[in-house]
DNA sequence: CTGAAAGCGCTTACAG
DNA sequence: CTGAAAGCGCTTACAG
């Protein structure tokens, strides 16, 4: 039968303690902590006592209290996760992979939702922040783009060990991103070797570091293949004054307004004669590929388009999308791993405080 | 400068404790501690006293130190999530709304994938069953499908305060289902109402309980509106063989076979004469628009289709998907609020123990 | 109402 | 190597 407990706090089921492993291995708790809960490599205990106390924990289904550790001083094995939404096309699947990195060393991760919940006060982000303080998160990974409200000066200063994905927001800090001006220099690559000459780029905005990378390796590639740069084959969106995605703050779901890559292709295709499109994501792609559908461009025939992310809808599309993967297994595995190296040794080098991970492109149907 | 700590154990921060604010409001840590960490209400303590205590509190910004409280026996605030992988189309909604609505009555929620993470084991689910015990967790939302592998006895002795999302797994546990029957009447009366006819449902199997209440509700509403039930209009992908979804072991992402849609038209439309089609999913959906396309049957114009989630894809389906939304919220909202019933009050009475959420239909252009 | 004491399960000096 | 003691920050009887 579900759920017979007490009120607020809950009975302690008998469980087994260091003190039930210490006598029933005839010896002192002080050895028997050392050998099961401190690491491994210890001088002072004979390797046939660790041994058999080791045992008899096994047999016992002896487990450390992780609540008394914790009050000890020890940390707790556990990540706080900053993400606006968990739900995100993104986020979602980079919560899945940090989750199952972290678990490997041997941490959980708390998901912490910084829109949509209006109830929590005027600022999720910092509430969060002192949140994970009181439960005392190890470290914590960061993933809210920067024009999002929240204190980052706060968060790395309450959490030392903070990692910024995508948008390191505290100049110096540890950050792991995309690397995209490759990705941009993939694409363009790409769409060369099918033949296309007059290669356009859509991006939400120039003005953003992040996304003026991708001008950088659009140029670059450009240029590598004898090129001309052609600033009516440039599309920034902020130009346009549309809000091409935004988070609908009661239904925390992310809306797009299709309609609005009408302007992309007035502009890269009707006015710039583009033969391809690098989009700004998956969702830009899918929005060109169908609006291009009804007025009658196909695609990849007339006008060749690549994708960013490689998110589901990438197989959807009708042409399936060729798109940019970002490849966020390995970025989070990078995450946990400088993590776990800033708990363990402190600084990280200057050298190794900014990673960038190296994307591959997925070729579909759609260039 | 990032993650300057010791090793394994974290320096405890110069923290205030409930002896500071005793000390500095003048009385007993009894005291303090009655009127700052224990339900409110309480006779012993006199109103002005208590309310010297909550100022001197604030101005100290004391917190209760979460670890003393759990050794101590209070409840965790916790909350862990079970499911397959939370990148996942539904799943990450999911989270993110359980997420919410956790935070809301105080809790947080660590995350559990069960699978697509071979280092930790044969058995992901039991090892996180494992480990939310050593956590302490109040509860457990488990939104795992039955036919993952994972002991669901061992669960829910572990942690009474389970309860399933969609698939119960433990009959008469608690569990919040969508109603798939209301779902499918939903559809079939939009369809109907369009003037269709000859309504097709695939789905993905007929003999698990959860898929059959699907056909259940597909008959009731093509009775009601006076048509005819015609099997060869209902495709079961049980028959053909073919796995419509899986997860890929190593990338742990979703993939499905868009071509085995072929069988479905096969079936419904050209042998069957649907004139519309409801979906097991959006991902079936937005599969048949675009092989239904490929072999020029337009939609809706010849065949009407109607998904089943209302994910991203939705939109961006040509034309833009019909499909019934899950409401997670209201899911969500649902769960916590019977977890935290269970949590006080023990039982649930019988008759609160399964709940149905009712979906509802999203119009846009397939149907 | 109040306050000193014991204890949750650990670790960390400290003295043998 | 060993063992008794103190203490992490709380709550819970218990005696005033």
């Amino acid at each position: 039968m579900p759920g017979n407990h007490g009120r607020a706090s809950v009975p302690a089921k008998k469980v087994v303690t260091i003190s039930d492993v210490a006598r029933k291995a005839g010896v002192s708790r002080w050895v028997a902590g050392h050998v099961l809960n401190q690491g491994a490599g210890n001088s002072r205990v004979g390797p046939e006592a660790a041994e058999r106390i080791r045992e008899v924990a096994l047999k016992l289904n002896y487990h450390a209290n992780h609540a008394a550790m914790l009050l000890r001083g020890k940390r707790s094995y556990t990540f706080g996760v900053l993400v606006a939404s968990a739900g995100d096309p993104l986020r979602s699947f980079l919560v899945q992979d940090f989750d199952a990195e972290a678990i490997k060393v041997g941490c959980h991760v708390m998901i912490g939702n910084t829109i949509g919940n209006p109830t929590i006060g005027p600022n999720q982000f910092d509430f969060l922040v002192e949140e994970f303080s009181r439960r005392r998160v190890d470290g914590v990974l960061c993933a809210v783009h920067r024009w999002f409200e929240g204190d980052r000066l706060a968060l790395v200063e309450q959490h030392p060990n903070t990692i910024f994905y995508e948008d390191s927001a505290v100049s110096g800090w540890p950050c792991v991103a995309v690397d995209r001006e490759h990705a941009m220099r993939l694409a363009v690559r790409h769409l060369v070797g099918r033949g296309r000459r007059r290669i356009g780029l859509a991006v939400m905005s120039l003005s953003r570091p992040n996304h003026l990378e991708r001008r950088t390796g659009y140029e670059k590639e450009l240029q590598q293949n004898g090129l001309a740069l052609d600033e009516r084959l440039i599309f920034n969106g902020e130009s346009t004054g549309t809000i091409f995605a935004q988070c609908n703050e009661t239904t925390a779901r992310w809306e797009f307004p299709i309609e609005a890559m009408d302007a992309v292709i007035d502009r890269l295709v009707r006015d710039g004669g583009a033969d391809a499109i690098v989009a700004h994501n998956d969702f830009w792609a899918a929005a060109l590929i169908k609006r291009m559908r009804g007025r009658g461009i196909s695609v990849p025939q007339h006008v060749s388009v690549i994708g960013y992310l490689n998110h589901y809808l990438a197989d959807w599309t009708d042409p399936a999308l060729t798109t940019i993967d970002l490849c966020h297994e390995a970025a989070a595995g990078r995450m946990v791993e400088m993590l776990e190296n800033m708990i363990a040794g402190g600084h990280l080098p200057e050298a190794e405080r900014v990673v960038k991970i190296q994307p591959r492109l997925i070729v579909r149907e759609s260039a």
